[in-house]
DNA sequence: AACTTTGTTCGTAATTTCACGAACTACGAA
DNA sequence: TTCGTAGTTCGTGAAATTACGAACAAAGTT
């Protein structure tokens, strides 16, 4: 019996992707509106296009956002089905009534 | 106008100590049974109990858990506040409900 | 005091991340 | 075909992360 599970990896992997101010911008940026372009967020951004685009690759890798071409742009959105999935995570795992009673020990 | 804001940068925070399976699981632990002890969690798993030390000073330095003292051990539970904070900066930027109704959103 | 238990800190090494500018690719327009 | 626009990839460093074992610290036990 495995204690950290492809589930944890998963959970951890889209947590990471999220875990920079930047890629957190951009995350809420498309769960508010649809889709937008690079040229869009570099220029409000402060930091220059090339490592912008590292940022957008490391959320597509993570499975978070894709990319579609639309010449010469690239419209960028949320990956849907993973987003959900990480959403369907952090809820499993860290989703807990608060009880006004905290930090009690067991046993 | 700042287009990072105070807010993004605290939720990547949260986001990048939760970016580690290891953390994940004792974060998922912490939110099911209200405590547990270094011990418990060297037991089951596959890290040596310097670099299990390691990642919850990073869970500790990003404010969602803490440690008390009960000699010898010492027992961790999850930071109330700060994961509340958490919860509601994740819910904020997820674009879903806030689900604590006496949590009012800020301004 | 000496020993045991529990956990942290230190030293080290391999890997990854983050940021930049320069070079490159793809495509439409002139 | 040449030019401009949009964005990626490459090369490079500085810094952070992850992991390990050894050494250390604190406190209870014998």
């Amino acid at each position: 019996m495995e204690t950290i599970t492809q589930d944890h990896k998963k959970a951890a992997r889209y947590a990471k992707a999220m875990g920079h101010p930047i890629r957190m911008y951009v995350l809420e940026l498309l769960s508010k509106q649809s889709c937008c372009y690079s040229g869009d967020l570099s220029e409000v951004l402060p930091i220059v296009k090339s490592t912008l685009s590292q940022h957008l690759k490391e959320l597509k890798d993570a499975g978070l956002i894709q990319g579609e071409i639309e010449a010469p742009r690239i419209k960028y959105c949320l990956n849907t089905e993973n987003w959900v999935e990480a959403q369907e995570l952090f809820n499993k795992f860290l989703n807990r009534p608060i009880t006004i009673t905290n930090c009690q020990t067991e046993k």
